[in-house]
DNA sequence: TTGTAAGCGTTATCAG
DNA sequence: CTGATAACGCTTACAA
């Protein structure tokens, strides 16, 4: 903690608390003469505001929490780091906690930053409508909320996240040019995205005319190790490529999943992009060095997060908040094609 | 922020502002009948402590400080993520900031954080030495400061690191067991780790009686993009294989350097591990998936941050923080072996 | 141009 | 067991 105060400043100048204050402030009411004087003593004596003190009296924190899964995911660090960056920009803090997907702790979390009052709220939940009536509650009474990533949400306020439905369908787009038509279809159990991933698997199957086969959903659990994950895929995957109806190609909703089946299918001997072709969501650079290099669905995690701050900035520094036109904010994703997808040669 | 205050429970209760606070702090000196009514109604107004006021009172903030270069790079967020975690088993707040590598930038910073009165700070400094004056300067009369993963620093108090020089001899050795004596190292220009890591190095080859070959090292500069990277080590690993000192094995000494190799020599059509065996720092999960799966020297990123923080808060605690013998803790890291140093078959 | 005093929301001391 | 009062460090009418 900072030591000395502006009582003491104004002791040792002989003047009052409240000059010293003005002075350093640089107040219209003070003569330079004074300033210079206040200035110089409270650089000698390192003077720093008690922002405490400051910001109980201003009715301010300058906090803005945000609540998000796992930071140590590489998808949700990005996001993090662009999200810090944003708010150094616009002189907030920024104060974080993690909900590690439960309720509960995400319910803590919330207390905790309300409790440190911050200013605004930014939340990706853990997952669809948890914690929906506190959260509906602290939007209304106590400061406004913005979401972000994880936005099927049932609340009534700014969402920033990735149009999920369009950014499969054009990753599908991409396995048809290539001549794929059996994709099968590597989804997460009870994970959120999962819905708007799969609506845009089965609308782009209809708009290019070629059957859905449901054998072709795999629906991996989350809630084991990455091993678990791994063997999962990998019975599940043997059985699907032994069977009559074998794929041509993976089509991964989650960057775990994306990055992970590459792993598996070298274990199972299977040659990509040639017997199967791969594609999906994943943020991470070393898709460049994989081998095959992999081709990838990659979400602009930057866009989101300097979005979500300003919008959220937007609704905390607005005199009449029912004024603002909030709405939900969908992004486009990038497809990077590598060799994965490379077409066969024929 | 929150709305009601104690002055105004006090009033609708007919109390004191007092016996309401002492009331919810569960003073002893208050009758269980009036604990009851009071704390009744705080719930139904759902009533929360200004942690401003309260702290300003106190004289404490409850905040910790951390300063780290990127928040987004994988390794830097498992120890965000594990910091976050121990901080908020020990009730503390961590304002997050991130230097960017730039001694500017984390000078702003470790202001902004002193200025919002953290308690401790903990850094990973933008590189050796960087700040030290001012740093030096905060630990002797602001707040207490652990270093924790660029521990090369000069300063007098708790750094917590990983053994690199211990690290690298152990992964050295694994090569040279499967009989790998010609080992390339990939280093990074002006990255601080490096001098310790190529100690190691040093040090296995002359213990094992081998002979150092200069042109082995290999220096790859990071100021360029990830591409930069990649074409900087393709032009020198194809340098160096086509000559008369062809190396069979390469030493990766940064995550960066270690994950991307395997991408660049799939381009040179290189074969690993039969041409080369490849080991190296790498915290990625994704090393489990790579193709051929990539040996890793994994750093014990949990261990780090739970022990950093621990200590922080003994010297935040303590009254007296000379008494406390202050020093350097090296974690040992986790060598694991993976495909791309696996014995060739003879 | 400078100073006085009140108050932000708490907690702690002390008196009743 | 309860209440009045002061204080934490700062800003800001208002007074001088």
């Amino acid at each position: 903690m900072s030591k000395v105060t502006l009582k003491e400043l104004a002791r040792e100048l002989n003047m009052s608390v409240s000059t010293v204050s003005k002075a350093l402030n640089d107040s219209y009411e003070i003569s330079e003469a004074t300033k210079q004087r206040v200035k110089e003593l409270a650089s000698k004596y390192n003077y720093r505001p008690n922002a405490l003190a400051k910001n109980l009296k201003l009715g301010r924190t300058n906090n803005i929490g945000v609540i998000i899964s796992t930071i140590g995911s590489p998808f949700q660090a990005q996001i993090i780091e662009a999200l810090h960056r944003a708010s150094v920009r616009f002189d907030f803090n920024l104060i974080m906690m993690q909900s590690q997907d439960s309720e509960e702790i995400e319910r803590k979390a919330l207390n905790t930053l309300i409790n440190h009052g911050v200013e605004g709220l930014l939340i990706s939940p853990a997952f669809e409508n948890s914690n929906i009536d506190l959260l509906s509650h602290l939007h209304k009474t106590t400061c406004p909320i913005v979401l972000f990533d994880r936005i099927n949400y049932n609340i009534d306020t700014f969402k920033v996240g990735v149009n999920n439905e369009k950014s499969i369908y054009r990753a599908a787009e991409e396995l048809f040019k290539i001549g794929r038509k059996k994709i099968a279809i590597l989804c997460g159990k009870n994970i959120g995205v999962t819905k708007d991933r799969l609506k845009g698997y089965r609308k782009a199957l209809e708009d290019y005319h070629i059957d859905f086969n449901p054998s072709y959903i795999i629906y991996c659990d989350y809630n084991n190790s990455l091993e678990g994950i791994d063997s999962d895929m990998e019975t599940k995957l043997t059985q699907l490529l032994h069977s009559e109806q074998a794929p041509d190609a993976v089509l991964g909703t989650t960057d775990t999943l994306t990055t992970r089946v590459l792993g598996v299918l070298s274990k199972l001997n299977i040659q990509v992009p040639e017997d199967l072709a791969v594609i999906g969501f994943a943020n991470t650079d070393i898709a460049e060095s994989l081998n095959p290099s992999l081709s990838t669905i990659r979400q602009p995690t930057f866009e989101m997060a300097d979005i979500a701050i300003e919008k959220l900035i937007n609704l905390i520094e607005s005199k009449n908040r029912s004024q603002i036109d909030v709405h939900e904010i969908l992004l486009d994703s990038t497809i990077q094609l590598r060799k994965s997808t490379k077409q066969k040669l024929s």
